[in-house]
DNA sequence: ACCTTGATCAACCAGATGGTTGACAACGAG
DNA sequence: CTCGTTGTCAACCATCTGGTTGATCAAGGT
């Protein structure tokens, strides 16, 4: 439906499914080991496995009547560099309007901070 | 309400709130400014943000009758702690896995450096 | 004093989400 | 073959979400 950032950032928002990945992190699992800690419906938790699969990050096999879930992690990479990319742009923002600031601040008192203007605005 | 990752991963979930932060990363912006590009109402991008500043994404000053919006781009750090936490866990059971299968493979051969002693799995 | 501009609040609506219960499909054991 | 185990599918329900429109507030500009 939506595409896989969003996905994947909206299977990780819920703290059940957060602490699923988390086991699973640990060792692959079958639908009723992960279920068992959860005060839900082996049905619910179906469903949240389901969330999970679509957005990528878990794949399940079948052995016997069990379907082993297993976390594919290399999908966490989509939002790891997305993060990244837009903290780091704000931290160099950050860097230089503290320059600017600096600047400013130089050859007058040092306690003025109520005038930055900003130049260019869009 | 939920707890503060659960708020941002939900916050970062709409790629409407993701393309907002983006351009916060480059500016900070009035409410009209980030509405500008996106075809709906202003009131659904103060909904928007209201829903990124409870995240502790965003914070908004004032000045004169403009609200400018500002990226706190230092709770990305929440996000990525967690995610790397269990990336790196999967990773390194992944690691032992293959270790185990090189093992069965090719027993003579010695190059093996990761630990394959699994003690109490719980 | 009066409007204009920028933004929020309030009420409402359609659709998604997370949970439930009940039925049933797939498989292995007896 | 029949039965128990494991899990999914389907229908239903309450709540949340993202959007709308209309009213309102706060601060200048004139």
């Amino acid at each position: 439906m939506a595409d896989q950032l969003s996905q994947l950032f909206a299977a990780l928002a819920d703290p059940t499914r957060r602490d699923m990945v988390a086991r699973l992190a640990v060792a692959d699992a079958t639908v009723g080991q992960l279920a068992e800690p959860y005060d839900v419906s082996l049905q619910a938790v179906s469903k949240h496995l389901k969330v999970l699969e679509s957005a990528g990050l878990v794949t399940r096999g079948r052995a016997a009547q069990t379907r082993p879930v297993h976390l594919e992690a290399k999908v966490f990479d989509l939002m790891t560099k997305w993060i990244e990319r837009y903290q780091q742009q704000a931290e160099e923002r950050y860097q230089r309007l503290d320059a600017v600031l600096d600047a400013m601040n130089g050859p007058a008192d040092g306690t003025v901070q109520t005038d930055p203007q900003e130049g260019t605005a869009s």
